[in-house]
DNA sequence: TTACAAAACTAACGTTTGTTAGTTAGAATC
DNA sequence: GATTCTAACTAACAAACGTTAGTTTTGTAA
C-alpha cells in the first residue's frame, strides 16, 4: 500500500516547477526529468499538461469556497469574519504554497468549463469578502474607506502570502496569524 | 517627425500580451498580429523577444530605484517616508500598469546579466524598505510588529495594484493616495 | 512458474516556436 | 532622376512542444 498515488507525485512536482517558471515555460519534459523519468510516461498517470494545472487550480479554488461559506455562516462580528478570512488564507498557503502559485499566475491557461467555473468561484468569494466589508463600514465596525481599497489591500496580501511567507526563517504559524490580523485589521502605526 | 517610435509602438503592444497571458504564452506571431504585420516584421525594430522583456522590465525597475533613492534622501520622519513609497508606487501603475504585470510576473524569464541586475535591484530595493520600517520601529513610530510582516503586507498591496486599481470605475488618484495611505498606516477598524 | 497489471521505455507525429535571409514597395534625401 | 532608408513582405530553418502508439521491464498474486 502507498500513501501516495504516482498520479499524486506528479501534481507535487509539477506545481513546484510551475511556481518557478510559470505552467506555460515548464514543458512535460521538464516534468518527467525532474520525476527522473521520460515525458511519455507522464501518461500512464495523467491524461495531460492542461489536467495538471485544472487539478491543481481547482482543487484549491474549492477549498477557498468552502472556506469562506463556513466563514458567513458564523453569527460574529464582521470583524470576527475577516479575522477568520485572514486566518484561512494562511493556513492554505501554508500546506499548498506551491499551488498557490498556479492559481494567482496561470489560471488563464484553464481551458474550457474549467477556466470558466474558476472565474465564477473567484467572483463569488471576492463578493463575499466584499460584502463583509460594507457590512463592516455600515455597522460602523469599519472606518468609512472605500470597499474596493479595503477589499483588494486585504486579499493582495493575503494571496501573495505564498511568495514570502517561508522566505525568511520559520516564522510559526499562530504567531504569524496574529501579526497579519493586527497589520492588516489595525494598521502599522 | 513622428511622436512614438515604431519599437516603442511595439514595447507597448507587447506589455499588453504579457499582461493578458505572460511573457512565455505570447508568441512573437501574436504581436505581430496585434498590430497588423508579420512576425519578421518586427526583427527591423527589435534584436528579438527577450529585448522586449529586458525594455520593459528594466524600465520599470530603475524607476523604483530612482525612486526609492529620493525617499531615502528625505528628512521626514519614517511615517512619511513610508506614504511617499506608496504614493511612488501608485504614480507609476497609474502611467505603466500594463509593464508591471511583466515586472512581477515574468522577471525570472530574464537571462545573463539582465536577470542579474533586476534580482539586484528588487533586493536593494526591498532592504531599503526594511530599513525604514525598522527606524520607524525603532523610534516608536510603528507598531513593533515583525518587519518583515510589516514589509510584505505594505508592498504586496502596492505590487498588485496594477490588478484592480482601474477595474472599478476611475478611482481618482489622489483619492486612492489618500485612501491606501489611510488603510495600509493605520487599518481598517 | 505463469499471468497480469503497473509503469517505464523508444520512436515518431504534426505544430508551434523564435529567428534568419533575402526581397520589395514607398518615402526621403542627394 | 538616382540613391538611400524605412518598414514591410515571403520563405524557410532548426529546435522544442504536447501527445500518441507500440513495446519492454518490473513487481505482485495465483
Amino acid at each position: 500500500m502507498n500513501v501516495t498515488t504516482r498520479k499524486e507525485e506528479i501534481i507535487v512536482v509539477a506545481s513546484r516547477l510551475f511556481k518557478e517558471k510559470g505552467y506555460t515555460a515548464v514543458s512535460m519534459r521538464d516534468i518527467a526529468q525532474a520525476m527522473g523519468i521520460k515525458a511519455a510516461s507522464l501518461y500512464n498517470h495523467i491524461s495531460g499538461k492542461q489536467e495538471l494545472l485544472s487539478t491543481l487550480v481547482l482543487r484549491l479554488a474549492e477549498d477557498f469556497t468552502l472556506g469562506m461559506e463556513a466563514v458567513q455562516q458564523e453569527s460574529g462580528s464582521q470583524v470576527s469574519k475577516i479575522r477568520k478570512v485572514i486566518e484561512l488564507h494562511i493556513d492554505i498557503t501554508v500546506n499548498a504554497s506551491e499551488a498557490l502559485a498556479a492559481l494567482n499566475n496561470d489560471w488563464m491557461h484553464l481551458e474550457g468549463e474549467d477556466l470558466h467555473r474558476f472565474v465564477g468561484m473567484r467572483e463569488t468569494y471576492e463578493e463575499n469578502f466584499r460584502s463583509i466589508i460594507k457590512k463592516g463600514i455600515e455597522a460602523g465596525e469599519l472606518q468609512p474607506h472605500h470597499p474596493e481599497v479595503i477589499l483588494f489591500s486585504i486579499l493582495s496580501t493575503l494571496r501573495t502570502l505564498y511568495l514570502w511567507y517561508q522566505k525568511r526563517g520559520k516564522l510559526d504559524v499562530n504567531v504569524l496569524k496574529k501579526d497579519m490580523v493586527a497589520v492588516l485589521l489595525r494598521g502599522i502605526v
